[in-house]
DNA sequence: CGTGCATTTGACCACCTTCAATAAAGGTGG
DNA sequence: CCACCTTTATTGAAGGTGGTCAAATGCACG
């Protein structure tokens, strides 16, 4: 029974007893109250959201949504690492994101979910039915607004990512990766400046950057000694040449 | 002279006369009327769209508008084909899509535009104040979310084209775009069944698909000896067998 | 201390690219 | 209308980047 836990990560006993009735107190000390969507929201608008809502704990390596699944809900990370990634009929997969505290998914979907979630270390989720989100949207225009301002800056980051995968190569595919990771955990601010910790296997970072693990892991080397990054503490990296990176991730 | 606007399509002296003011009967004639983001407009709002609109016309080969300029129009294409990219400093290139009638650009930007965009072919152009449409967006609700359920769609294809740009082969690439051009174009509703204008260059389909021209054409040649494509006359493809097509795209 | 998994490293190989030549198509001027 | 030139597309041969396969190392956990 361990085992299937290991390969079949949509075992989790620990659902049940991790899922609890959101409450306004809980809105408050989300980190998407600031950030996020429900920053365009009034006090008592967010009552209306939290009312509806809930949170969920998953351990990780679980998986909360699946690719074609019939899109119910739309999920805001309140802390933790989540993938989402689409998969070619004969397993091959492509992550389309890294989701961090502030990010949400579950809202581009045309009838069932375009792509899985799963999570990559121990999670917290706030959980909100998606057919009550897109009424939201309709009834109140700051709110719709916001979502469309997030929706866009996704695309631009999407169409930002299909240049790295049409046109990089190896080493600037991971100097893009480095210096995206770290700008986005610097600003959600839980870590030192130009340290990145990094919660994803080589695997998930092979497969956003459309590689191999050992492309991947050769390039990480190849990096090190060229002393423009730390490897010392393993799921730390410390970037010690910025410019450097920033010039190869660029095309030089 | 002449050379000059073979190398540099920036110039265009026949822009000006070729600029002309909305009228609301144009407006009524367009395709983007019924299609595009237009469609989410009462008649009195159309008019003050068209009375801010105008309609330009353009040569093939022209650009429309650079990466990094400052953003401010949004553009509507009536008629022929756009292409909009990405470049790299040393000029490796990442085309983002090719925008047929009915499709518009320029939203998606933050402060520059983010892409260039020119012309494949003749085309005729409507071209809005963008931060007017920003102020009709915060001011209609149902344009908002027209406008919403568009950018969604697009972010859709967005992260479809990542899967083909970091885990499909040459093979698959050009099969999943022949397959897209195609439903694109029959929606459009300007071709017959199964035949597919190809009004863009092999260089234009290489930089779309992450590979080279001669890649693309090889992959071409391929096909039309496997019979699942013919290549008789030119720019237009026939496709002879729609399901092999399909299962090569999607990975066998 | 041994087992299991992730990562690293090495050797070889394949797919796509690069370079180069040829063929076809398109545009211009005589 | 044809000759000439330019541009684009096709095809061939050689080469390189990243993939595949395999082994070794490192690391966590019982």
């Amino acid at each position: 029974m361990d085992l299937m836990k290991e390969t079949h990560p949509v075992f989790d006993e620990a659902e049940d007893k991790s899922v609890v009735r959101c409450s306004l107190t809980s809105c408050e000390k989300c980190i998407g109250r600031s950030v996020s969507m429900c920053s365009a929201l009034k006090d008592d608008e967010i009552k209306l959201l939290s009312d509806i809502s809930i949170n969920i704990s998953k351990r990780s390596k679980q998986v909360i949504c699946a690719e074609g699944e019939m899109a119910e809900y739309l999920y805001n990370v309140q802390s933790g690492c989540v993938r989402i990634s689409k998969m070619l009929s004969d397993g091959r997969r492509q992550i389309i994101d890294f989701l961090f505290p502030g990010d949400y998914f579950g809202l581009v979907c045309d009838n069932g979910y375009n792509y899985s979630a799963e999570t990559i270390t121990d999670v917290n989720l706030c959980r909100m039915p998606r057919n009550a989100i897109l009424e939201k949207i309709k009834e109140i225009p700051a709110f719709s607004k916001k979502i469309l301002d997030i929706t866009i800056h996704e695309l631009l980051e999407t169409q930002e990512q299909r240049l790295l995968l049409g046109r990089k190569n190896a080493k600037e595919r991971l100097c893009s990766f480095l210096l995206t990771i770290n700008a986005r955990s610097s600003k959600v601010g839980f870590m030192k400046k130009n340290h990145i910790f990094l919660p994803m296997s080589r695997a998930d970072i092979a497969d956003y950057l459309g590689l191999t693990i050992e492309t991947v892991s050769r390039q990480f080397t190849i990096l090190a000694k060229d002393n423009i990054i730390s490897l010392e503490n393993s799921p730390l990296v410390r970037i010690i040449d910025i410019e450097e990176l920033q010039l190869i991730a660029s095309g030089g």
